[in-house]
DNA sequence: TCGAAAAACTGATAAATATCAACTTCCCTG
DNA sequence: CAGGGAAGTTGATATTTATCAGTTTTTCGA
C-alpha cells in the first residue's frame, strides 16, 4: 500500500538519489573516473565522526546508518540511507571533519569518489551545484522535522514513524520485499528511546495487528493504522 | 570571558553572516536593488511554516527565533538568528514551503530580498553559490548536533547549552551588553523542556552562582561552570 | 501611576521513560 | 550440530520530566 495521503514521507527522506541521477552524463563520467567500489559487511564502519574526509560515498546497494555516539556510548541515528544515496558530502563541502559516523546496517556495496574529483566536477558543473543546494535545503526541512518529533512526540509515535520510514527504505532496496530487517538496538537508537521500551512498543503494535514479526524481521501489515498512531497522517495535519 | 577551549560554539551557529559579508560588492548591490527594509515589533511573525516563500530575509538588527509548532500548540525553537544572519533561503532553494516559522524575539529591523533577485544573483554568482553550499553543509553539523543533544542530554545540560548559545547571540548584538533578555517560554521551547522545569533549573543555576537574574534578564556570571554543567566542554570531549 | 493581564514561580503529583536484573531465544562458529 | 555468546524479551523499579493548581511578580497600556 502506498503512503500517499496518509503520511508525508518526503519530509523524512533526503532524496540524494536525484543528485547522481539527474546530472549530465559527462559530469557523471568525471565523477566515476577514479571511483573505487568497496564491499562492506554488516556492521562495518564507513566513516567516523571527527575524521578528516577524503571523499564522498555513493551507495550502490545496501542500507547505511548515519549516527552520533554520545560520550557514554549511546548512539543516536540521524538518518538511514539506501541504494542510490550519497553520503559524506557535508564534511567535504563545509571543509570540516565528519559531523557523524556511518556504518553498514546490512552488507553493502559502496563506491568511493575522491574529494578532488568531487570538488573539480562541482566547480565546473552548475547542475551538480544546483542539485546539492536543493538537496541540502530539503535536508534542513527533514532535520528540523526530526527535531520537533524528538522533542514533542511520545515514544510510541516515534516508533510508528521510524517503522514507516524504514519500510520505505527496505521497499526501495528490493521492490518485492518490504520486510524490515534491523536490530532492536538500531531501531531504538533511531527512535531515540531505550531498547526495552522499543521492544514493549513493538509488542503492543503486534497485538494491535499493525505488524508481524519473526525474529528480527518486521513486516508492516497495517500501514494506515501505523500512520494514525504516528499522529502524522496528512489528514490530521490539515485539520489542526 | 571567551568560550575558546571550553565550549564548541561553532557547532551551534549557522554562521550565515559570512554569506552576505563575503560575496563581491557587485553581487551585494544586485541583491540590494529591490530590497525593502521592514520594522518588526517583539513577537511579530516574519514568516509562517507552510507558507509559500516569496523571498529571503536579512536581519539588520535584532534577534529572531525559528521554530515549529506542534499540532497541540507546543513550540520547538530550532535556531535563534541575530544581526547579519540570513533566514528564509531554505524554502526558496528547495522549492518547497517554509519548513518552519520565524518571529521576532525583540524589536527587529529586517530587509526583504525578493525571490527573483536572489535566484538571479545565485545563478550568476559562483561565490554566493559556494558560500551557500558551505553554509548549509555546516548547518547539517549544527542540526545533527542538536538532535543528539535533544535525545541524549538531560534537561539540565540542555538548559546550560541554551544559555551559552544565547549569551553569544546577545553579545554579538551589542558588544558591551551580554545580558540575555528572553521570555521563560522561549527559553524552555529552545531547551525542549516544560517552562516550570526551566524555571527550577534556572533557580538552581542561580544558587550555584552560575548566573544572575533580575526579572527576565539573565546574566551569566560563571561561563566556565556553565560549560562544565553542559558536559560539552572541549576538555571533556577530548578525554572520552 | 494604577490596575489588570501576562509572565514567572512554587509545591505537589502524575505520567512517561529509563534502568536493572533476570531469563529466553537466536544464530554463528568450531 | 552442539555450545556459547549475542540479541531479544520481560517484569519490577527508579528516575526524569511533565502537568496541574495555585500564588507572586512583572509588565504595559489606559
Amino acid at each position: 500500500m502506498s503512503l500517499a495521503g496518509i503520511f508525508p514521507i518526503d519530509q523524512w527522506n533526503f532524496k540524494s538519489q536525484s543528485i547522481m541521477k539527474s546530472i549530465p552524463e559527462e559530469d557523471q563520467d568525471r565523477l566515476y573516473a577514479n571511483m573505487t567500489i568497496e564491499s562492506y559487511n554488516k556492521g562495518d564502519v564507513i566513516f567516523k565522526e571527527g575524521a578528516v574526509p577524503s571523499g564522498i560515498f555513493f551507495i550502490q546497494k545496501g542500507i547505511v546508518k548515519k549516527y552520533k555516539v554520545d560520550r557514554d556510548g549511546r548512539e543516536q541515528i540521524m538518518y538511514v540511507a539506501g541504494t542510490g544515496e550519497l553520503i559524506g558530502y557535508h564534511a567535504i563541502l563545509s571543509e570540516e571533519r565528519y559531523p557523524d559516523s556511518a556504518s553498514a546496517i546490512e552488507d553493502c556495496i559502496i563506491a568511493f569518489i575522491p574529494k578532488e574529483d568531487f570538488l573539480e566536477v562541482l566547480h565546473s558543473s552548475p547542475i551538480l551545484t544546483q542539485r546539492l543546494l536543493k538537496n541540502m535545503s530539503h535536508e534542513y526541512a527533514v532535520l528540523t522535522n526530526n527535531i520537533s518529533v524528538f522533542t514533542q512526540r511520545t515514544a510510541r509515535e516515534r516508533v510508528a514513524i521510524t517503522l514507516i520510514v524504514l519500510r520505505e527504505k527496505y521497499k526501495n532496496e528490493d521492490s518485492n520485499e518490504e520486510t524490515i530487517n534491523i536490530s532492536r538496538s538500531d531501531l531504538s537508537n533511531m527512535a531515540g528511546i531505550a531498547k526495552e521500551n522499543l521492544v514493549r512498543i513493538l509488542k503492543e503494535f503486534k497485538n494491535l495487528g499493525v505488524l508481524f514479526s519473526e525474529g528480527r524481521k518486521i513486516t508492516i501489515t497495517n500501514i494506515k493504522m501505523l500512520a494514525e498512531i504516528s499522529s502524522y497522517s496528512t489528514k490530521t495535519l490539515k485539520i489542526r
